[in-house]
DNA sequence: AATATACCGTGTATATATTACACTAAGTAA
DNA sequence: TTACTTAGTGTAATATATACACGGTATATT
């Protein structure tokens, strides 16, 4: 630990990856920036840490003011540090990243002054991305690859209610590969976090399928269980 | 990503969890500080990070300056950033870890001024730790306890010549649970990354069992496999 | 009303992986 | 020679994973 005070100023940053799953595709919420260094470029969402805070704070304040968005779970996956990393001098940045629904409510507030606007791009459709970003990325990204397969994280980036059928799209577009429907569908009930609603889905063309919730109190017999699609 | 110059001066700090195996034992190597805040206490070994290298180079240096020792892979864990961690001021540790082979010449160099001693300490019989030092031991033990169950990063506890026995050992003491025989030789051969040295232990009572190898040309097939003790 | 469309929802057989379980062989020490 | 201690081995039962195809049903169209 810290053995003497501190012998030059240095600071940290967070940034995080926000993912969103729409129209069948992964998103992932980036900006424009509107500042030097990097003005114009696309980057993820990201801040100074401030005095008062902890990281978890800081994520997750910088979400809120970023989408309004609050209560959303972000965890921590990596923290960058290499000497070159940002032009301005000594800067850490302690990665996160978090699944949001999207769709009704969503929109995104006012960003602030730093920004000019925030979108959500396809994860296949990124643009250059500022700082060492794209790194950072496609760190959060095999992070979730390999989390979906052992927790149901999943459920986050849908909508309350949802069809067997998007759940497995959720899948299949994060892990890059096309799953068998039965077996799917026989696993994913076989873990007992599906709560059926014995309700169909509404104005959809065509056969409606069954909606279900995810069920929370079941949720931790199924933590830590290996899970293989 | 930081829009605006640093607002406040901060400062990070790297603490490494060093693991050893010894006599049948998972240890750790802890220091006792000579240093205010908590002088005379046992914490883990940790350093600021200086202004011109990465946090990967900082571990290593830090490594390197306690045990004299070099080359060991370090990987970064978690990030603890609590507001009120440091008594001396808002400073964030990046907590890496690195499992060494002890027994030999692991003798440790003389320790830098901020530390009395280093000790290797039975990670049953942990004293009182400094800063937030035991929540940072116990997310790093569960780290390994997880991905020693994925990839075979147990043979760097061990010498480089080892037997069966003594792996399965590794593996029982990490996981804290008894492993059956036959079926640990079984799986663990099946993975092909242990080269039968056709070498016997010398100087044991009793029957000498055979020496394995790890081979690192077949380790790479491994990589992401599922492994479950 | 009849028909076409497109997605929903289901079962079985095979292969693979995991678990449970106990004795003989070989080397050392006295 | 005997007693002791650890090494080293196989099989059967169970559980899990994979591969694979078609009839059912709500909607849209004519």
């Amino acid at each position: 630990m810290i053995e003497v005070l501190p012998q030059f100023n240095s600071t940290f940053s967070i940034d995080c990856i926000l993912f969103g799953f729409d129209e069948g595709e992964l998103k992932v919420l980036l900006i424009e920036r509107n500042e030097e260094p990097f003005k114009d470029w696309w980057a993820l969402p990201g801040n100074l840490v401030s005095e008062n805070e902890s990281l978890d704070q800081s994520a997750s304040r910088i979400l809120h003011e970023l989408t309004g968005i609050e209560n959303v779970y972000m965890e921590q996956f990596y923290t960058f540090g290499d000497v070159g990393r940002h032009p301005q001098g000594r800067i850490i940045s302690v990665a996160y990243y978090a699944m949001l629904r999207l769709g009704g409510d969503k929109a995104l507030k006012p960003i602030s002054n730093y920004a000019k606007q925030a979108y959500w791009i396809n994860v296949k459709e990124l643009p250059k991305l500022a700082f060492d970003h794209q790194k950072i990325f496609d760190q959060g990204l095999e992070k979730i690859k390999r989390r979906i397969k052992h927790q149901p994280i999943a459920f986050e980036l849908l909508p309350e209610k949802f069809t067997l059928t998007q759940l497995q799209n959720v899948y299949e577009v994060i892990l890059g590969k096309k799953l068998d429907k039965r077996n799917f569908r026989k696993k994913m009930l076989s873990f007992n976090v599906l709560k059926d609603l014995n309700e169909k889905q509404k104005g959809v063309s065509f056969r409606a399928a069954t909606l279900y919730r995810f069920d929370k109190r079941k949720y931790g017999k199924l933590f830590g269980k290996e899970i293989s699609f």
